[in-house]
DNA sequence: CGATGATGCGGACCGTAGTCCGTATACGGC
DNA sequence: GCCGTATACGGACTACGGTCCGCATCATCG
């Protein structure tokens, strides 16, 4: 399996720098949800054709924009300081996780939901199989006795973008509940020991 | 509150009952995801106005649909026999609703899929209410001790369809793996006793 | 530096969901 | 049966995501 791509030409690398700040713009004055691919290109100076080129669809723009705060977050649990990264007992680690996820949610809900597509679409992604190869291992370490997998996936179920923006603007429920229902869901999972 | 339509004008309900008889063929043959309005407004004989009066947007047609089915299936939780119905002690109730619902997600997955619409409005909408207040009542009768509203949610979250269909097609994960998974689940939470 | 092949570019084009409004039709009152 | 009006109908129209392909531009090599 060779490597395709030796050197991005340079014009593609100056346009894909140009079109990621101009949806940044957009987004920041709009709002995720009511920007257009036709606007991004406009503002960016260049063809749809060359947005869809480097992006794929427009939910591959959302994630580029959401891509350096997805890595420092991802940086944070695999070699961050304890409780999130490694050091602490793996409950408290779960428990920090969930934290820190709704927190990143609470601020990058927008472009999460943007970042949506088709249904089962975000579980395909790298993305949620590092998530679910985290709390796996976590789970593991923990001594959970039942099916790993699978709790790992419904772990994160409650922490999908849809659900948590639900619960914190339609049903009003504050932060902090989260956070505490979150504890205590892996409390009464793992025990309180 | 004045109810502002007294009856249903006769062409109307017609074609209400045509356009759903078209739609299900359609959806029959070419499965949900590959049908479009404008072919099941040809099939039934009408124009797309008619459609979208009746059924607001496309995910409104898909799940006037599932409806039946639906009815069926709230109908089995609230007053069918024990386990599913009332009768048995609500740990088990919830452990047979959990199956049950795999088994109508097996069934009416794409359709599922395809009522799916923008972000959130699933949950927005009554059958998820009533799944909420369902699974509420029984976390209460059980006695649970943390915060009833949240678990409900956490729960519902592992039987989506976009999760159980990812977790069946993708992960090849079988039937009764998420049977059981959901058992184990729900026996953690909740106790053997 | 000039030729040449690979890569990227632009924007016309397409399919689909959803809207709008002038026209047609059913229903209730006379 | 006839009329007036509320309601429904149809399909042209818009907006948007995504594709396609002929042309331009870049990198490389003699």
């Amino acid at each position: 399996m060779l490597e395709p791509v030796r050197h991005e030409r340079s014009d593609a690398a100056r346009n894909r720098a140009t079109i990621l700040l101009a949806a940044e713009a957009l987004v920041a004055e709009h709002g995720a949800q009511c920007v257009t691919m036709d606007q991004v290109a406009r503002a960016a100076g260049v063809g749809k054709g060359t947005l869809f080129r480097h992006f794929g669809d427009r939910c591959g723009l959302m994630r580029a924009l959401l891509d350096e705060r997805e890595r420092s977050f991802q940086e944070g649990f695999i070699r961050g300081p304890s409780p999130l990264g490694p050091g602490a007992p793996p409950r408290e680690r779960l428990i920090a996780f969930g934290e820190r996820m709704l927190e990143h949610i609470e601020i990058q809900g927008d472009l999460l939901a943007a970042a949506e597509g088709a249904p089962g679409e975000r579980l395909r992604h790298n993305v949620y199989a590092a998530y679910r190869a985290h709390v796996m291992a976590l789970l593991e370490q923990s001594g959970y006795a039942g099916d790993i997998g699978y709790l790992a996936d419904v772990l994160l179920a409650a922490l999908t973008a849809e659900l948590v923006l639900f619960q914190r603007r339609e049903m009003a429920i504050a932060p902090d509940r989260l956070k505490d229902g979150w504890a205590g869901l892996i409390v009464s999972l793992l025990g309180s020991a």
